[in-house]
DNA sequence: CTCGTCCTTGAATATCTATGCTGATGGTGC
DNA sequence: GCACCATCAGCATAGATATTCAAGGACGAG
């Protein structure tokens, strides 16, 4: 059997069972095949993402903190979601989807869309999306290669996926997000036409989808690699930093951090970042709840995406 | 646990389940309750349709024959559904669904739609119905009650949901649809403000929503009760009739059958159909080959759902 | 051609899920 | 206050689904 007859048979196989409501066994029967087949195709399909799943949360369960929020920060829109575990990587699969949901409801077109792919919950947001009408040609990385290889190649992915949901083309910025020093990144700016450009682009965000850092190492990044070590965190941490967005690090109410870090990293600059037309944001979790308070004050958020815990710190 | 809590419980199962894919019986162990509540509560958010699973069917697998449909005849468009089986209920099943898919798509504005909920076909695609971007205010009802009381408790629900989906008004012919003599229609019409006003409102449809009959009593009507006789379908049938389209007889070339019995249906009447801005029908099965080949020479139709069967049969 | 590798399949079975049944709880009518 | 009914939870288990394992087949290297 060809590939094509394949996948019309799990396509065959799913609508029987999720839309037809047949059982398995009652399919292996009619088609001829075993049971287990049955079963193996549909995971398949589920795979292949032929079978969606998807689970229709009622919108603003917490009116009430988006609504505090709101009317106490510089944001247009707070999202509040009700997570189903305060555990981290659950909690960053929750939002993810949520913002996922919110994108595909999108209106407005965003001719050009900023992607920092070395955030996990955003890349976990391209992953749930479907599809989005946001009129897209590009998608633009706000960010330089972070941490190790293996992980630079999920962000490509990531970025290219979402570039070919909006139908636009992705612009990598295929250079260290973090260099040693900061005459290193001229010269990197200047000797790479594709970074100069992509860097260009930047200047006309219409929607950028930021993730927000606490101050310290991510744990899937390592210090020193591509990154910021332990130390300049640290000495971040000391002159009053609470967090970053964009690696760009923020005092307790989102005034800019000075200490010469915003001259090593190799993207989005803050004017830039402040500038774009949307600013999306999901993050969550206890160790951000700072981190979140500081870039809703900083405005470098304009739509927030977060837990129930972290939106009842920000009304606190 | 009140209401409200035991749905946010449901919820939050829905979504440890189906987003994170946690079994039953951990999900009842974190949440202290047992394995077979966990089931249920699942079961519930499937009727509740707060879980949705779509199986997205890969479109035009059949462009050919939609191509070739759409030379042959006065129609717009062509969409062949790949059935899982040519049994009746499984057939109308799946061109529901797949028309469906094609109305959450529609980006045009049809303030007017008109709706027959006789159709069997058209109710489960009205069930299947999730959201539609249609500017609509109002869903006319085309033809009045047919059959017994139950099936109109159903037709009428059925308009009220597509009314509420679109976020329109209803409007409900509530008067027999086929009576058993002309006078008696003029009578009906003249009496009652409503069913005048409806019938008026049928003059300036943006989308019809029509049903394909072959020329015999539906299974789910019954002969003469609020409906034509066996009988009189004979007769129609003897003058060369092979389907109807919102009870008007069709012969073979789509023409009109003439025999009075027009005369007899409160609804929609043929010109008004046919001047619709979209007329979409959704047909199937070898009964009603010859009725939809008629729909399409006569002009009733402007977009077509159908199995590949009968899309076979329009192009032999 | 033959062997080894990798992949796919179906039978058997382990695992997970749905459901009949029973008792508990709470609301209703008398 | 009490019998009555309705609803819902949990247990046990029937029923459905996923997975293990071994066999068969396709493919490529030797």
């Amino acid at each position: 059997m060809n590939d094509v007859d394949q996948q019309r048979l799990m396509i065959k196989v799913a609508r029987l069972y999720h839309t037809h409501g047949v059982r398995q066994t009652d399919i292996a029967q009619r088609l001829q095949i075993s049971q287990s087949r049955v079963s193996r195709l549909l995971t398949q399909a589920e795979e292949a993402a032929v079978v969606r799943t998807v689970v229709a949360v009622p919108l603003h369960i917490h009116a009430d903190l988006e609504d505090a929020i709101e009317g106490r920060y510089p944001v247009s829109e707070v999202h509040v979601v009700d997570a189903v575990s305060a555990a981290e990587d659950e909690l960053g699969r929750d939002l993810a989807h949520a913002m996922a949901a919110l994108l595909q409801d999108v209106t407005f077109a965003a001719p050009v869309i900023g992607f920092t792919s070395w955030s996990r919950t955003l890349r976990m947001v391209v992953e749930a999306l479907q599809t989005l009408r946001t009129q897209t040609e590009q998608v633009v990385e706000m960010l330089g290669d972070l941490g190790p290889p293996e992980l630079q190649h999920d962000a490509a992915r990531s970025t290219q996926r979402l570039a070919s949901l909006v139908g636009g083309q992705p612009v990598f910025l295929r250079t260290p997000g973090v260099v040693p020093d900061s005459s290193l990144r001229e010269l990197v700016i200047e000797r790479d036409l594709y970074v100069r450009q992509a860097l260009e682009q930047l200047d006309q965000l219409d929607l950028a989808l930021v993730g927000i850092g606490a101050c310290e190492v991510d744990p899937a990044l390592r210090s020193g690699d591509n990154f910021f070590t332990n130390e300049q965190f640290e000495q971040m941490r000391s002159r009053g930093a609470v967090g970053e967005v964009c690696l760009h690090f923020l005092d307790a109410e989102g005034g800019a951090v000075e200490g010469g870090l915003d001259d090593l990293v190799v993207g989005v600059t803050r004017e830039q970042l402040r500038s774009a037309g949307r600013r999306w944001a999901v993050a969550g979790g206890a160790r951000k709840h700072e981190a979140v308070k500081a870039a809703l004050l900083g405005g470098y958020v304009d739509t927030l995406v977060t837990d129930s815990e972290t939106a009842a710190y920000l009304v606190s």
